[in-house]
DNA sequence: TTGCATTTCAAACGCGTGTATGAAACTATC
DNA sequence: GATAGTTTCATACACGCGTTTGAAATGCAA
């Protein structure tokens, strides 16, 4: 067991490093050499460079989760078991957006540590993403109840679109700058949140106030809808 | 020049390879191997295996650049140079969702390549990618004529939503299908189009149906907006 | 056929990587 | 303070990679 000194600085090492400098090309030469500590420490702490961006990944991504099922939990507390969608949408889309795009939280390490794993998209972080549908399940789950009635394929789209939303905004973050020559503020966190799910309610609710609509309303105008379950 | 053999194989067997197996793992000796070529030729023909990548790059992004651009070009000429707003934005998400989630076209090698290239996001794919503002910016322009009067931000934020949508239904695909348990249908193409346009659409009108309205209607219902332009 | 430029080829180079080794330095328990 | 277990360290290994080399083969004009 012992002081956990060296586990401790190899991990915020290589978080700093991968967050500046993205996994492409930073090697655990340069982590040990950031860390002050001893080649060999890598494998001897953690088993392989592998496991070592996963456990960096778990641990962000799980504390994200967290945060995203705690704000659902107290919407649907307030709302008497049953969160307006809005609330939803923002318990889904919030912590994450607030997370990678926001002012400096602990150094904004870790907030940029995700962006790039969300961009780059390496081995061991892709499994681990891939066991996370039971966390998106949840919400659906919520959804289900917001808006009864409703096709469940809807509810998976307008799921989809919001994470789309997000994360793109996260990827992207430089080139929409670019774009739009500075016209579109990325430092208003809360706004891009309200935007992102404004969006998303729309296309859950085909753009009423989101009142308890009857029933499907993001149907486009033509074009055929999925025919799973005629 | 002579035969230009050789170049065209490993053009066509490195596309095939890393659109099945990424850019990860694919080396150059698995591409002469999967071409029949010896190792130097790539080297000889291309330079360096970056420039080889970019070539394929570069070859399929201006074909659907073309696409897009074409596309516009007519829904504006029918508008008498001014295309409506649901035509724009289906110009810009049309061909390339079409090419990348349709069924066959040329052995659809071409467009898994292209979503490999929006997955993993190598160093010459990023160069590329980030000179593509331009193209954007002629999409903008369009929007700008469609919808007079509309905060310029409020178009850029509709174009960014618009690939996001549309980039995250490509890159997702398989983990949509695995959330919905199929119950989304990632194989009609045209009934995903439209699903994107509308919400984009809504997205930029507000819901309504997108018929000249006044003026900003995507503002969030709290949050500042913009502030660049007092 | 000769001569020159282009293209192919087998082989090797050089480098950087993640990982393994085995001894040395600690730390804690008795 | 000896001993067993844990942690650090310098060093080396083995391998795969993109790239280079220089000679052989080929194509083509005169």
């Amino acid at each position: 067991m012992a002081s956990d000194h060296t586990r401790s600085a190899i991990l915020a090492a290589a978080e700093r490093l991968y967050a500046d400098r993205g996994f492409g090309d930073v090697t655990l030469r340069d982590i040990v050499a950031e860390a002050n500590v001893n080649l060999a420490a890598v494998n001897y702490h953690f088993g392989s460079k592998d496991e070592l961006i996963a456990e960096l990944f778990v641990t962000r991504s799980l504390a994200t989760n967290r945060e995203r099922l705690n704000e659902l939990k107290a919407a649907e507390e307030a709302g008497g078991g049953r969160a307006s969608i809005e609330a939803i949408m923002h318990a889904l889309v919030g912590p994450t957006l607030r997370g990678c795009l926001g002012p400096d939280r602990e150094g904004s390490t870790a907030a940029r540590f995700m962006i790039r794993a969300s961009i780059e998209s390496v081995p061991p972080i892709r499994r681990i993403k891939n066991r996370e549908v039971d966390h998106l399940r949840k919400f659906v789950a919520a959804m289900r109840r917001s808006l009864p009635g409703r096709d469940d394929a809807e509810l998976y789209w307008g799921l989809h679109f919001a994470l789309a939303m997000s994360h793109h905004t996260i990827r992207e973050k430089e080139r929409l700058t670019k774009l739009s020559e500075g016209q579109c503020d990325l430092n208003d966190v809360n706004a891009i949140v309200e935007r992102v799910v404004t969006v998303s309610v729309m296309a859950l609710t085909g753009g009423e106030p989101a009142k308890k609509a009857p029933a499907r309303s993001m149907a486009p105008p033509y074009g055929r809808l999925t025919r799973q379950d005629l």
